[in-house]
DNA sequence: TATACACGCAACCATTTGATTGCGCAAAAT
DNA sequence: ATTTTGCGCAATCAAATGGTTGCGTGTATA
């Protein structure tokens, strides 16, 4: 089971429960109220966004609070940024002007 | 066939293709070469970049250069936004903790 | 003209994914 | 004490994924 944070933001339902988590920590139970599916497959989806970081869980009593963990994002946008420049330090792209007539 | 950005950097052998294809414009056959598996499932990776216009093709004769479309790259960004304030905050936060004495 | 090459396409296969249903357990409410 | 609620876990299933092999077509080369 590989689990990194690209597969778990492939997912649209996934991205849509991320950004529900940035407003506040939900349960899954009012996740999956945000969604025509079963609390079940909210339940997986939690589960996966779990187990590569990007939510932390809290239990209060028979409830559990799922919270984003931004920290764990960054990776995405570390990747973005080593893309980035790799892409802008491409030497090529001057002489794919200067050969245009 | 639900073709986003996000699914299609979701493997890892699609982001190594990416990061290639950075450099310069590359055929089928040369992008192969760089992985230890056949032609055709670099040309299927190939063709989900393609679908999402992460990569775009320029035929040439017999041979297909695909280069990288940097463009599309900006919606995984622009998502990333929406996240990149939090994380941010929290480093505030951290500079909060380390100027107390 | 005959041969070698680059590539896409289709068929096929094992594995993974996303979803459902049913269950059991512990905490809260009655 | 009994019922209801919130949740995770296991079994199950259709569809998607990532890979393979084989084939056809069009372009370069001998």
């Amino acid at each position: 089971m590989r689990r990194d944070v690209f597969q778990a933001i492939a997912d649209p339902t996934r991205r849509a429960i991320l950004s529900l988590l940035t407003l506040h920590a939900m349960t899954p139970n009012a996740i999956a109220a945000h969604f025509d599916c079963s609390r079940q497959a909210i339940s997986k989806h939690i589960q996966i966004l779990a187990e590569c970081h990007l939510v932390e869980q809290h239990q209060t009593g028979r409830e559990i609070n799922y919270h984003f963990n931004a920290e764990k994002m960054k990776e995405v946008d570390i990747w973005m940024e080593q893309f980035r420049k790799q892409w802008e330090s491409r030497f090529d792209q001057l002489d794919e002007i200067l050969k245009t007539p």
